[in-house]
DNA sequence: GATCTTGTTCATCAGACGATCAATAAGGTA
DNA sequence: TACCTTATTGATCGTCTGATGAACAAGATC
């Protein structure tokens, strides 16, 4: 019943004196489903003992916490955006309903991660500047190019905004936190529905597509 | 520059000796919106220090620190549940999206707020009941019945789902997230897009409605 | 104004916290 | 095997934390 051995996240016994490198990257992965189960107050004597390594260790590769949690929002940042979605949104030679079903299923592949949902809403709450630079490329790369298309789609006859743009963004990002912050049960393969809700966007809209995912 | 006296959430300088009940509804008036600020891991010594008293003062009218959050709990809790919502959706004199209009107005009065937001969010953070037990109601007395509504209004012919409602539901809450969560900018008032999200809901079930709001 | 009740403060505890640094030993090199 | 580099540990510091209890004083009652 000692500290490092009761937990699951600690991948084996890992045995001492790995490369920097290595033991410097560990240390971010456990951090990442540290800190997103407990918070970013999450102390790092308790993200030592899951890791199976000392406390004072941690303070060997970061030089302060605030460090270690800058290591993590990086880490979380990078993996979570596609540098393809852009082209994507503006391949007109496949409809608008195809590519928005196919972004929203890719989006919704990297970003319905338990530790990504809850580490971009701790910072979030803490004010940090991630989520501010994230939702604004997200609007510039992707929702904006977004509404262009669909304007064009529609020959310009569709009056929607942008604003319109982030409801249907925040009803497909609401799976994710009633499933992951408020724990409550969502479908299995959330997809399906992702592609209801953007049919039914682009049919409010006049916009009729026999939208097939395959 | 001393401790207490430089914070605006003090309604003013507070005189000692109040009564107790008065002192007790001050503190976790307090606690309200220092926890919204900085998360439910506040310290009471700053907590105090805002409300110009000791620290131990809390104490006297809390057992522990988890006392008082579950105060807080309860208080936010109370102020965002109408116990008219059941009724006004299910009032058949007045169409569909008349009432869902309705509801969300007054619903989106009362959670668009600060306070509420932020504290929601972090209780559903730290795994608390609160947030289960308020969207579990939430389902049952309020969607659910909406669904069935909705079911009526277009005589069986829609194919709706509870899914698609929460899908709904979170576009609308996802504006007061992006606003008191991730500090981004959102319309100053949110009733019109939110009126449009219900006239798309609703059009895209092929329930037209001239939703005027008044 | 003397007295009593009790809301409030002050001093303090025991443990936890981030961070530091000398001591240790793992593992490569010869 | 002896040696050297350095990843890792163990001990410790100063501070902060939630919580406790004795001492104080505001304000009502007479």
């Amino acid at each position: 019943m000692d500290a490092a051995s009761n937990r699951e996240a600690v991948p084996e016994v890992d045995r001492r004196r790995l490369p920097p490198q290595e033991r410097r990257q560990q240390i971010v992965d456990g951090a990442v489903s540290f800190f997103a189960e407990v918070g970013l107050d999450g102390k790092t004597r308790e993200l030592a003992g899951r890791l199976g390594v000392t406390q004072s260790l941690i303070f060997k590769y970061f030089v302060s916490k605030q460090d270690l949690v800058e290591a993590v929002y990086e880490r979380v940042y990078l993996e979570r955006i596609s540098p393809h979605w852009p082209a994507l949104i503006r391949d007109r030679s496949r409809s608008i309903g195809k590519r928005m079903s196919e972004f929203y299923r890719d989006y919704g592949g990297r970003i319905f991660d338990h530790d990504w949902m809850r580490i971009f809403m701790f910072s979030g709450l803490a004010g940090a500047q991630l989520n501010k630079r994230y939702l604004n490329h997200l609007r510039l790369t992707l929702l904006e190019p977004m509404l262009d298309e669909i304007h064009v789609a529609s020959s310009g006859e569709v009056d929607a905004t942008l604003e319109d743009l982030w409801s249907l963004h925040g009803g497909i990002v609401y799976i994710g936190i009633r499933q992951h912050i408020y724990q409550m049960p969502t479908p299995d393969d959330p997809q399906p529905e992702i592609d209801r809700m953007i049919q039914r966007f682009l049919r409010s809209f006049g916009i009729e597509e026999a939208c097939a995912p395959s």
